[in-house]
DNA sequence: TACCAGGTCCTCG
DNA sequence: CGAGGACATGGT
């Protein structure tokens, strides 16, 4: 099958996603805006988005942002100065809430320690570094630091998720590939281009909420329903 | 009520 | 290695 086709088939369904959801200059809360991020606090808004939305709705993400963006903390060094109980406090609506605080403060201390406290210095680093380095932290696994890097750094690479997974499943293009595998297959299926990896990954995630639900699909009125092998596809 | 949501870490076999 | 549990809120 086809990974640029299923791509065009979502993109003429949906239309262009605009991820990731930042917060515009005197604003609080974040929205797609169809915008790279400019600034070193948008930036570090989508680190933080990242971490937050760790198996957690992004409605409750919102709110966790919109907190901190009010309390003018989307700062890595207000982040390390802040106490970490008051984080927690701060980010409870996304739940987990003091493991991410934790997670959170371990980002923030370790680009202050290695990168002069700047974004702009760690996401220098070619894209195998830079995830390497990511990866060291603990509480960024593979999908954290790929959405990091993908959103944030703005560097190509593909985002593998819940919901990818599901969808290649049930469209029977793989059956228990693991992260790397589903990654891989993406990559080497498209072209090396940050935009389309960050379109298409947003494409899969509007799909997987809205048609390839985990309970209830509606394989129905699903735009990949032709080339789908799910067998309740016709339910 | 139970399940789900843009995962990751730790432990155990 | 891979399975299983812990972490937690908010919506359906």
């Amino acid at each position: 099958m086809d990974l640029y086709k299923i791509y065009k088939l979502l993109l003429d369904h949906f239309g262009e996603q605009g991820w990731w959801p930042t917060t515009k200059e005197g604003e609080y809360k974040p929205e797609h805006r169809g915008e790279k991020p400019k600034v070193e606090k948008e930036r570090l808004e989508i680190v933080v988005g990242a971490i937050l939305t760790q198996n957690t709705s992004w409605k409750n993400v919102e709110k966790a942002i919109e907190n901190l963006n009010r309390k003018g903390l989307m700062d890595i060094h207000k982040l390390n100065h802040i106490d970490k109980k008051d984080l927690a406090r701060l980010i409870r609506s996304s739940g987990y809430y003091n493991q991410k605080a934790q997670r959170i403060k371990d980002f923030v201390s370790f680009v202050i320690d290695k990168y002069e406290g700047k974004l702009e210095n760690l996401f220098s680093l070619d894209i195998e570094s830079l995830r390497n380095e990511l990866l060291s932290i603990k509480g960024i696994g593979k999908e954290t630091a790929d959405s990091m890097i993908l959103y944030s750094a703005l560097k190509p690479i593909f985002v593998i998720d819940a919901y990818t997974k599901r969808i290649m499943e049930r469209l029977g293009i793989t059956k228990d590939k693991d992260y790397d595998q589903l990654q891989r297959i993406f990559m080497e299926s498209l072209p090396k281009d940050q935009k389309i990896f960050a379109e298409y990954h947003a494409l899969l995630v509007r799909l997987g909420k809205e048609y390839c639900k985990k309970r209830e699909p509606r394989c129905k009125d699903c735009p990949l329903r032709k080339l789908c092998k799910y067998p309740k596809s016709m339910v």
